[in-house]
DNA sequence: ATTAGCACTATCAGCTGATGAGTGCTAATA
DNA sequence: TATTAGCACTCATCAGCTGATAGTGCTAAT
C-alpha cells in the first residue's frame, strides 16, 4: 500500500499534436475495452497520420509512462497517469442529456421516502443502475445531525424506547434499560424539558454539555433534571458509525466492463468491512464538488485497479455523507461525472427541503 | 416451469446392498464434488465388492433413475431423486457438535441487539457465514404482530411521527402529514387512549375494528376519538409486505460448491426482486420443522439446481417467519440441516424472550 | 519529419495424438 | 446363479503444433 502515491501530476508539457494521439487512445479504449493499435488509430483520428508515425508517437508516449502493453504484440492501452491526463485536461464539464436529468430527478422525489433512509438506499440504488458499477453512500453521522426532537416511550418497567429525530428527518430508535420504573407522563415530562433544551442543537454538542452537567452542577438539580440528565446521557449515547449502503455489487462479476480487473473478491472481501469504507469515502479533507481517485490514487490496495468517482451532499449548511462510485479505470468519465455530480446536488436539494420543512 | 412436481417419492423397494453403494455415491460426490467411479468406490466402500459389481449395480441405480453421467466415460452422480432418498431414508436427525451450538447461541445472544432487525440480520450473516451458501430470512409480517405500544410525536405543524412497537420487539417509524397543526398534549392523549383500546391486539385486528368504527358510530364519538380514529387509521396503514434479509450472496460466486452451478447470475436476478423471495420463503404451508427442496423441487426455474433448506421461527403462539439456505444439491445435509434447524430453535427462543420481557 | 517495408513477437483458434478415467459386455469362475 | 476378470470402447482433457492475425520496432527511402 503505498501512501505516497496522491495524485498522478503531469509536469512535461506535451504537444497539441501527441496529446489529441493520447486523448485518441483514451477515449478508444474507454470505448472498446480493447488496447488500440497504430492502425486503427490511424483510421479513426482522421488526422491524415499513417500508422507508422502514430507508432513513433505512441513510442514517445510509452516513455513518458502515458500508455502500456499487455504483451510485445498487442496495442497500447492507458496508464492511470493518462487517465488523470484525460480527466484534469480533457474532461469538461458536461451536460447531462435531460433525460437522464429527469430521470435522476424523478427517481430521488418518488413517494413514500418520508425518511433519509429510504431515500439514500434508493438513490444509491439508481447510481449503481445508472452506472452499472458498485456504488457506495454514507448517511449522514448521527454525531453532527441536528436535534429536532426526543421522546421516551415506556415500554415495560425496565424498558425505555428512545426516538430520536433529526433535522434533515433521520430517525433513530434504541431500547435502553431502566432500573427504576418510570411513568409514560414522567417521561414525557422529561421529553419536553429535553426538547426545550436541546431545540436545535448538534447531537455532539449536547452529548458535551450533558456530560458537563453531570459534573458540575450534580447537587443542584431536582429529582426531575436529574432524571432528564441520567436519560438523555443514555440516549444520545449513540454508536456514532455512520450507516454505508452498497449497492451493484453484482455489476462486479456480471459486467463486461469489470473483466479485466484481476480480483473482483478482494473488493467484494473489501465492501464487507463498513469501517474500511468509511474511510474510502468519509477520507475526504477538500472542501467539496466532485473528487475523482484513478488506480493507484487509490488508498486501498484492492481499489488500486479501480477509478472511484465520489462526491459529497449536505444541507443548507453542512456536509451530510459522501456518494460514490467504484468503476474500471477505463470507464466513461465524461457520462460518470457529471452522473455522480448531478446525482450528489440532487440528493443535497431533496434532503434540504426535506430538513427546511419543519418550523 | 414444472408445477407438478412436487416431492420425488421412491415407490420402488431396494435391497439393502443396492442402497449402501447408492448412499456411498451420494456422500463420495458430496464429499469430493467430483463424479465418483466405480473403482474408487469399490476402495471406500470395504464391502469386498469388486469395481465391476459395484457397475452392475450402478447401472441398475442409473435405471431406476438414481444416478447420472455427465458423459459416458465419466463417473456417476446422483439425481435429485437420489438427494431425496438419501434426506429421507439416510439422514437422521443428527446432533450439532457442541462447539457450532455454542457458536450459534453466542452469535445470537450477542449484545446490543435490542431490535428484532439487528437479530435477523445477524442471524442471517451467520447462518450464511456457518454454511458459506446465500441465506436468506423473512422478518415478521406486522400484520399479525401484537401491539405494544404505539405513540404520536409531533414534529411539525404538517408532520406527525407515528412510532410502532410490536409485542417481539420491532419497532416501525412512519412519518405522516396532516393538515389540522395537532399539540403534543394532544398527541400524548390520543396515543394513550389508542394503547388502552388496543393493547395486546394484533395490528390486522386493530385495523378492521378502526375501519368498523369509522363506518357504524360515525357520529357517536368528540372531537377525541374522532381524531384518534382518524390517526390510528393513517398509523397502522402499514405495508404489508415484509422486509427480506439476504446474506451470503458472494459464496454464489466465490464458493467452489457452487461451481457446478450454470446460472448464478439467474439466481442474483431472482434474489433482486424481493417479492420472488417471499414466495420462496414463505409458500410453505406445512406446520413446522424442517422442509427442503432438491432441485427439481422448487418451484422456481434459477433455483433447480439448488436445495433450498429452511425452517421457521416462532414466538410462543405464532409462527413469525422463515429462515432458509440455498446451496448447491450435493451441499452436506448431515450438517447443514441440523443447523439450519438449531438456529431456527435459538431465533424462536430470542425472540420469545425479548417478547415476554414486558408487562 | 514522415513513411513504407520488413523482421519480429505474442495471442488465438483449431487440429493432433496421447493419456486416463470410466463404462458395458462377455466369458470364465466359485 | 451371482460375481468377477478382461477387454474393447468412449469421451474429456491436455500438451504440442500449426497458421492466421494484429500488433510492434527499426531502418532506409522519401
Amino acid at each position: 500500500m503505498s501512501k505516497t502515491v496522491q495524485r498522478l501530476e503531469t509536469k512535461e508539457s506535451i504537444d497539441e499534436r501527441t496529446q489529441r494521439v493520447l486523448r485518441g487512445i483514451i477515449e478508444g479504449y474507454i470505448t472498446s475495452n480493447e488496447p488500440v493499435g497504430s492502425r486503427s488509430l490511424s483510421k479513426t483520428l482522421e488526422m491524415g497520420l499513417s500508422p507508422a508515425t502514430i507508432r513513433n508517437i505512441m513510442s514517445d508516449l510509452s516513455d513518458m509512462g502515458f500508455l502500456m502493453q499487455l504483451h510485445t504484440s498487442a496495442g497500447r492501452i492507458p496508464t492511470d497517469k493518462a487517465y488523470r491526463f484525460y480527466v484534469d485536461q480533457v474532461v469538461v464539464a458536461n451536460q447531462l442529456t435531460r433525460k437522464l436529468q429527469k430521470r435522476i430527478q424523478e427517481a430521488t422525489q418518488e413517494g413514500g421516502m418520508n425518511q433519509v433512509e429510504d431515500l439514500l438506499i434508493s438513490t444509491t440504488r439508481l447510481l449503481a443502475g445508472l452506472t452499472q458499477f458498485v456504488c457506495l453512500t454514507s448517511s449522514p453521522r448521527v454525531e453532527t445531525s441536528i436535534l429536532r426532537r426526543i421522546e421516551f416511550i415506556r415500554l415495560s418497567s425496565q424498558q425505555i424506547l428512545v426516538v430520536l429525530v433529526t433535522r434533515n428527518g433521520q430517525v433513530r430508535n434504541k431500547i435502553i434499560a431502566t432500573t427504576e420504573d418510570l411513568s409514560q407522563d414522567f417521561l414525557n415530562t422529561v421529553s419536553s424539558f429535553l426538547n426545550e433544551q436541546f431545540h436545535n442543537r448538534s447531537l455532539h454538542e449536547i452529548r458535551q454539555q450533558i456530560l458537563e452537567s453531570m459534573v458540575e452542577d450534580k447537587e443542584r438539580y431536582d429529582r426531575l433534571l436529574a432524571q432528564a440528565v441520567r436519560l438523555g446521557k443514555k440516549a444520545f449515547e449513540l454508536e456514532d458509525a455512520p450507516e454505508v449502503y452498497i449497492e451493484g455489487q453484482h455489476n462486479l462479476i456480471f459486467s463486461e466492463r469489470f473483466r479485466n480487473l484481476n480480483s473482483a473478491r478482494g473488493l467484494m472481501d473489501t465492501f464487507e468491512h463498513k469501517s474500511m469504507i468509511m474511510n474510502l469515502l468519509d477520507s475526504t479533507v477538500e472542501a467539496d464538488g466532485i473528487q475523482i481517485y484513478i488506480g493507484i490514487e487509490n488508498e486501498f490496495e484492492s481499489l488500486q485497479d479501480c477509478t472511484m468517482v465520489k462526491a459529497q451532499y449536505s444541507d443548507q449548511n453542512n456536509v451530510l455523507g459522501t456518494i460514490g462510485v467504484i468503476g474500471p479505470t477505463n470507464m466513461d468519465y465524461q457520462t460518470v461525472i457529471p452522473v455522480v455530480d448531478f446525482t450528489a446536488r440532487i440528493l443535497s436539494q431533496t434532503i434540504t427541503q426535506q430538513s427546511s420543512s419543519c418550523d
